[in-house]
DNA sequence: TAGATATTTAGACAAATGTCTAAATAATAT
DNA sequence: ATATTATTTAGACATTTGTCTAAATATCTA
């Protein structure tokens, strides 16, 4: 929870994740769309990753990230349990 | 947006959520309920309520916190458009 | 095998964060 | 008025975070 919550902290992180909504791309695409190194964008990936909510395929040189939305339920559970109850 | 995921990115602060979830406590009750100093939970509290995901009202010496779950659903939305598309 | 391309790892550094103690502010009670 | 209670503000400090450059690793191509 705590690393999901830590992971969506960030402005670049959510837009990696709203671009992966879309389509996968690699490391190099995603990097090409940000105003950051490639190193602190794998940086970025790699909390994603940690936190179950992309998905890295090797594929020779390159490495497909995908979005995994089923990380996001557990948040969006706990994010409920506020809308339930009066 | 930025300041909502920034609020909910604390243990501490998720778990004063949880307890203005059944219901309206004051600053000091709700300190009683961590092993943290009272000016941390005071810090904690304001950045809740910078984020509009508490209220506070003074009432004498107390001051009131309660939840304010309509600022979630902001958040709630922008999961959910990860769960709409394929 | 060498060189080019894709990506990550390592290490440094400034800025942000969570915590504390001490002091300030405000309201209540004696 | 003074002391007590509730809460916040101020300032300090160690830890975490986001970023960078330089170097390492891995794959592909000529």
């Amino acid at each position: 929870m705590n690393i999901i919550f830590k992971a969506l902290n960030d402005t670049t992180r959510r837009e990696i994740l709203e671009l992966l909504k879309d389509r996968d791309m690699t490391a190099g695409e995603i990097a090409d769309q940000f105003n950051i190194s490639k190193p602190s964008i794998s940086h970025h990936l790699d909390l994603l990753k940690q936190a179950g909510l992309v998905i890295a395929n090797k594929d020779g040189q390159f490495i497909h990230y995908s979005i995994n939305t089923t990380v996001m339920d557990e948040m969006l559970k706990w994010m409920l349990q506020f809308k339930r109850k009066k």
